[in-house]
DNA sequence: CTACAAGCTCAACTTAACTTGAGGTCAAGC
DNA sequence: GCTTGACCTCAAGTTAAGTTGAGCTTGTAG
């Protein structure tokens, strides 16, 4: 019955709000995958819907493609996420937006604290040193939200 | 009395902990100037670690370069950045950070209720929609955290 | 059966924020 | 007075996440 409906690009692009030449993007980066009509061209399952609506949530909460992949690939190989799945990954994507959160929030602290001193001294301003210390939390990422 | 004390890009870069090559970077894009001596080494002024802090603040922050270079600009030129000056930046950044604090926020509740839908449809899930009114937020940026 | 829209591949371009390298100069110690 | 380390300039490379374009193939509507 359920006839498998299956997604070209095209109406896949439009679905998910996203370019088609993103889409070959998350292909080859092996985010999303398809099977070819005798054609050559592509046919997508239902389930790449949900991917990539997890992909733009995920990127939204600045977790880069590659950790997106990673993620991803501890799903069931092209299985479309259940429930269970998406709840181990927005649990996982959520603390970290609760970490970087709190990164801001101190952050921000630091700067209406620092609003009267003026003073911005490398060693002794409280705020360049929270600062210093957020900025070496990831492994050598010098991109401003890479983790 | 006071010595001028002036510095050279090394000491600079060892006083402020970005490189010799950032320091470069940032001259080029008007952040912070230097004079030359007679051998075309740059000096400069004290005037210059508080700058390159306020540039690192701000970065973490999420505010680019350009943008630092436009505030920085608003500053009196050539003068050490007064509190006053610094008072002026700091309280604009820090309502960019309250707001997007309030936006990572949304994020992470939307991303809480979604965790037992399991729907992430891309035209009926809230946090979809919620996300793509999100990133259409800036003007055609479509890094992470661009504003 | 023939347009013409939609697809395909592959390479090159884009932006931000730097880094790296090549080739050459300056300054300070011995 | 020479060696060594810090500087200088300028060009090219890097990463992320795509976009754009050229040149060619498919598929579908009339």
């Amino acid at each position: 019955m359920a006839p498998v409906t299956e997604l070209t690009v095209g109406q896949v692009a439009m679905r998910s709000g996203v370019a088609v030449s993103a889409l070959h993007f998350y292909e080859a980066r092996g985010l999303i995958r398809s099977h070819r009509t005798s054609g050559n061209q592509r046919r997508y399952g239902r389930d790449v819907l949900r991917r990539v609506a997890i992909i733009k949530v995920a990127q939204e909460v600045g977790i880069s493609l590659a950790e997106i992949g990673t993620a991803l690939a501890s799903l069931p190989e092209g299985r479309t996420p259940t429930r269970d799945d998406w709840n181990l990954l927005s649990t996982a994507w959520r603390d970290g937006l609760d970490h970087k959160i709190a990164q801001l929030k101190k952050l921000r602290d630091g700067l209406t604290d620092c609003i009267g001193c003026g003073c911005m001294s490398i060693d002794k301003c409280p705020l360049r040193n929270k600062g210093d210390r957020l900025a070496r939390e990831g492994t050598g990422a010098r991109r401003l939200v890479a983790t």
